[in-house]
This record gives C-alpha cells, sequence and structure tokens, in this order.
DNA sequence: CAGATATAATGAGTAAAGATCATTTTCCCG
DNA sequence: CGGGAAAATGATCTTTACTCATTATATCTG
C-alpha cells in the first residue's frame, strides 16, 4: 500500500531516502546515536551501505534528518490540538501531556537533539535549533494569547517560561521513564501536578485561597503561629543534635 | 607546591591519577566527549597512550571519573551555602544561583551526564545518577524543611518540584549561553525572575495579594512573628557554628 | 651495593566503524 | 538493441579506542 510501484525516477529516489530515514529512525531509536550502525540502517533499508553516503553526506545528517520528521510531527499534533481548545489552561495542559507523552515515548530521538547543542559553539545556527523554534512557536502562541486575555503574568521573559515549561517536563519525563516503563498511566497525575505548579507556585498556599480565609481570619492566624511554633521545634531539635554530636567526639 | 615530591610508591600513582583526570577535564571541556582523543589526554597529561588505560578501563570510566570531582565539587559548594541561610527562598535562591553559574561555566561537563542517561535503559544503576542523587540531596532537604516550616506546598511530589527546578535551570542556563559568552551579566535577573515564577506561578496575579495586607492587621502580627523566628533560626545556627569551631581546636 | 623480582610505562599493533571511490549494475531513450 | 548517464555496490581507506609484548623503573634482599 504504501510502497506502491513507483513509476517515475525522482518518486524511486525518494522512495528510497524516506526508507532509509524509516529505518534510521528505527535502529536510532533502538540504540541512540552512538550506539547505531550505519552498516545495520543500510540492511534494514535495503541498501548498501555505500548507498546511504549518496543520500546523507555523513552519518550527523541522517541524524537531522530523523529529527525533522520527528520534530514536524510533533509541531503539526500541537498546533493542531491547540486549534479547537480556547481556554489558556486547557491549551496547556493538551501541550505539556502531548510533550511528555512524546518524549516518554521516543526519548531516544529526543537525546538526538542533544547531540547537536552539546557542541553550544553554534547551536544557534543548527538546523536542530530551527526545528526547535518551530515547534515551541505553538507554546509561544499560547503564551501571547494568555498574556492579551490577561490568564499569564507579563512581568517575565517568554523565553524563561518556556524554559521552564519544556525543561520541567523533559526532567518529570526521565523521571517517569525511570520508575516505570508504563509511563502511560503516571503521565496524567505528573502533568496535573505540573501544571498545579506552574500556575500557582511551589510556595504554600495560605490556607487562604480556596478555604474561608475571609471568614475566619483568626483562625488564619492561628495556623501561621503553629507553622512558626513548628519552625522553632525544629531549630531547637537542630542544635540539640549538634550539641549531642560535639559532645560525642 | 600541589605538585610537591611525592615520596611513597601510592603518592606518586595518585597523583598521576590526577593528573589524568584533570587533563581529561580540561580536554572534555574544550570538545565534549566524542570530540575529545584519548592521544590528547594522554599528551597533556604527560603520559603515553596506553598509561590512560592501566588507571581507566576504558574512555567512558575516565568521563565518570571526571564527572564524578565535578559533581563532587557542586556538592559541596550547594550544601556550604544553604548552611548559613535560614530562610528558605534566600536557600532556593542561592542553590538557583550556584547552579546556573555552574551551568554555565561548565557547560560541556554537565552534558557529560547526558551521555549517560541517553542511554536510558540503566541509567538508575550507573555512577553518573548516584552523583546526581547526591547532589540533588541538597535541594530535597532545602524543600523537606521547608515544607515543614510552611513555606512550601506538600500536596506535590518532592521529585517534581527537583524536576521542575533542576530542569528549568538547565535549559535557563542554556539559553543564556546561547544568547551571549557573559552570562554572569544576567544569570541574576535571569534567576530572580525565575524564583519568581517557582514560588508564585506563571498566571497572572490579580495585584490584590500585596495590597491585602494593608487592610489585616493580623496578618501583619503573624508576618513579624514569622521574622522574628527566622532571627531565632539565624541565631541558632550561630551557636552551632561557634561550637563546631570551639569543638575542633 | 648488586642482583633479582615486581611494578609501571611505553608505543607499535589490532579491531571496529565511519567515510570514500573505482567498478558494476540498472535505467532511460533514440 | 545499444550507448550513455544515473544509481548502487562493496572493497578499501582512515581514524580512533583499545591491547599487549617489550622496555624501563623502582623496591627488596643478601
Amino acid at each position: 500500500m504504501t510502497a506502491r510501484r513507483a513509476r517515475t525516477r525522482r518518486q524511486r529516489l525518494e522512495q528510497k531516502e524516506q526508507a532509509i530515514v524509516a529505518a534510521a529512525h528505527e535502529i536510532f531509536l533502538r540504540h541512540g546515536f552512538d550506539g547505531a550502525r550505519v552498516a545495520e540502517i543500510a540492511k534494514l533499508a535495503g541498501v548498501a551501505e555505500g548507498t546511504v553516503y549518496l543520500y546523507f553526506e555523513n552519518k550527523n545528517a541522517l541524524m537531522v534528518a530523523v529529527l525533522g520528521a520527528f520534530y514536524y510531527r510533533l509541531t503539526r499534533e500541537a498546533a493542531e490540538g491547540i486549534e479547537k481548545l480556547a481556554d489558556t489552561a486547557a491549551r496547556l495542559e493538551f501541550l505539556a501531556r502531548h510533550h511528555l507523552d512524546s518524549v516518554a515515548r521516543e526519548w531516544q530521538i529526543l537525546m538526538l537533539a542533544a547531540n547537536e547543542y552539546r557542541f553550544a559553539d553554534d547551536y544557534g545556527k543548527t538546523e536542530a535549533y530551527q526545528f526547535n523554534r518551530t515547534y515551541v512557536a505553538v507554546f509561544d502562541q499560547v503564551i501571547r494569547e494568555g498574556i492579551n486575555r490577561g490568564d499569564i503574568r507579563e512581568d517575565v521573559p517568554l523565553s524563561l517560561l518556556r524554559d521552564i515549561f519544556y525543561g520541567g517536563l523533559e526532567y518529570a519525563g526521565r523521571t517517569a521513564r525511570l520508575r516505570a516503563k508504563k509511563v502511560d498511566r503516571v503521565s496524567k497525575a505528573v502533568v496535573r501536578d505540573f501544571l498545579r505548579v506552574l500556575s500557582t507556585g511551589m510556595t504554600a498556599r495560605p490556607a487562604a485561597d480556596r478555604n474561608a480565609a475571609d471568614t475566619d481570619p483568626l483562625g488564619n492566624i492561628a495556623a501561621r503561629l503553629e507553622q512558626v511554633t513548628t519552625r522553632l521545634e525544629q531549630t531547637a531539635s537542630g542544635v540539640i543534635a549538634r550539641q549531642a554530636d560535639t559532645a560525642r567526639s
């Protein structure tokens, strides 16, 4: 079906190029960049090793092609996903979920990008960087609209929000991957917590937000006094512990 | 001074090992893992290429040694830095600044770790993972104490806070690196914004938070008690420091 | 101190993988 | 069908991590 006999020469060449990229994707996914052998890719694509170099200058160019296809798909899915969502929060939730799922599923492919920005001297000029720019433009658009709507704070550079969003998600994806093979199960909870932190921060809510802070101001004060007491207790026990250590030696 | 003539055999061997690790650090910093040639490292260390393999099983083990030294220093600096800070916010600010500076300064070394967790199948068993665990334990401790004090929300897994913190900082470091060679200049502003987002989130503030204090006299009292507590904590840590000094002499 | 033995260092040699290129095969067209 | 161009091939080259037989150095002993 997909490998329908191609008539023209141009079609045949493109078909073969696709076959090589597809094989490379598979092998890179299995073994990563360094572990992948060009000979193995050629074999899977059904061509001789030398043929690969007729289509791609070197192994790195092959990797860039795989990365480009990956980012293209990622970007399209992201753009389509937010299209039908109107709410800023819902859009961010979709983007987070989509990214986390993709990261978990094709971790090795995403890590190919790291091969590029490791030589950080000229990462800004690499194709991989441009792929990434195009992808995160979707996020940027959501944030800009969110700012216009009054949903997102505007006193912080957009680039920083982007870094926190995608940096946090990549690390969270790695953690999820580390814990279990079944990432799907946990990803929903992870995304929920992730967005909770991003929307309201990591500081403790004064219990004033959802609670009846307005209707119970004294209770609120009492809670804070209790917390102060806890801190003092910890300080005291800390001093005692050090004293014990000192006395022992 | 440092290269003082070593008397014993053991000392001589360790000195040579240190020389090799130092050379490897330098070359890895300059060229990254793949770009570094063992022959070049050997030359810089003043030994034959084969000698390197008497001290390290392979290039990867050499990299792990460099990474270990790097993380050891990083961990010590982090632990020492927060020791004299009592406030959770101040501690987090120190950790963020310290990490961002280190990332910017020794980006290539940090990226060596990526060489490890790219083969994510057994990253959990690698030494690099253990180095990282030890390092982030400092952060974890700050967060746990912060939760006890009521500074940090407790309805979100610690691991997620860690991922957002370090994931965000790594990406922010990469961005800063990309923009300019002089990272020092921007890092202060970046850290300020970064912590602002982490503490209060990326949603727009209703502008009602700060103003509420004026109309909330009891809340003011509680705030003053909290500050008094901070002072007591600092006094206590001062006492502990004196005791430690006294005990040492 | 000198010979013996163990330890350490060396660098030429090997193996593996990316990249090249002379040769062969396939394809198009008159 | 045949000539020539385009495409494919795999033997060969190059580079680099790694090995190992040999040499040099240090330590021990009588």
